[in-house]
DNA sequence: TTTTTAATGAGATTAATTGTCAATAAAATA
DNA sequence: TATTTTATTGACAATTAATCTCATTAAAAA
């Protein structure tokens, strides 16, 4: 998995190799993806407003094709949990390699680590051919205390879905 | 053809216990997800297709409703894979559980299975109080033969499916 | 039965994302 | 360094997936 940290000088070389360009917008988001909390995650729209409020000029357009090229190149990392959009955030090496816990009904997102999961993931991809940009384990739930609209105590128990018997 | 653990019943018996009914819809749409082919994922778009196809009126509303409730119930689990948009697909308990690998430039997926990855996921979600819904190990990767410039979708039509011409 | 209210269909609406294209600027070339 | 090539950008139009509204229908309870 291509995961090493980007300075400005690799982020050139990676972007040159593939023919692609080193612009101001471009090291502008991945800077504010390297500065942001670890466990924060943006949307485009989030990413945008970060942009304008910092004066940056930068347009929904670009920050939307600046997301898509650094995921596919194994820089950002894209999720999709809970929310109805996409998020990223930078797809840091082990052991910060991580995976997702979401409820359904709350949105509300655990990170956790399992390196075993991680190295599955690797050599799954290896061994059938491929090159691997990202492994997410994501565990969709419902939590017992969430909406009280949307009861989580009324969800099927784990035991119904995974080990029924026929 | 393997058949869902539930039947028009057990299905009923669900629905209510929750205050949901149980509608000629949402059977055929179960009865739809029963009958495909493993391997197979439907997008909302999909299913209202086969549905015109096979006569039935179910409106894309009901069929976008249908989808969000039993993904919710745990009966069927929603998949982001390349696409661009959701699939679904019968959420079959061990041992056809199964996780993806997803080509970012040709959309080409594959199926694998691993025990151990499903059983670390659902002693995650229980170790932090949660029911679990599913169970998604998704590797993003990137082909030997696959050229970003040319991107190849490798997917299967719908039509080689369900609408085979003789 | 009758009553209650969840579910549906039709179509409008929203939200996220993508596409178009002239202008700009990064990298390659001379 | 100056020139050429062409990837990239910004503005905004267009598309797409998905959601919302509401009068009508029908499933389940009473």
């Amino acid at each position: 998995m291509c995961m090493s940290p980007y300075s400005e000088s690799s982020l050139k070389a990676e972007l040159n190799e593939r023919g692609y360009r080193l612009t101001p917008q471009r090291q502008t988001i991945l800077h504010i993806f390297q500065t942001l909390p670890k466990g924060e995650h943006l949307s485009a729209e989030d990413l945008h407003t970060i942009l304008k409020k910092q004066n940056e000029r930068i347009s929904l357009s670009t920050v939307y094709r600046t997301l898509h090229l650094m995921a596919y190149m194994g820089i950002l990392r894209e999720l999709e949990l809970a929310e109805g959009h996409k998020h990223y955030e930078l797809n840091r090496p082990y052991p910060e390699h991580h995976h997702h816990l979401v409820c359904v009904y709350c949105n509300r997102t655990l990170e956790f680590k399992n390196e075993l999961v991680s190295n599955i993931g690797a050599k799954e991809a290896e061994a059938e051919g491929y090159y691997l940009l990202d492994c997410q384990l994501t565990l969709y739930v419902t939590g017992p205390n969430c909406d009280p609209a949307n009861p989580c105590d009324a969800s099927i128990p784990l035991d119904a879905i995974w080990f029924q018997e026929d």
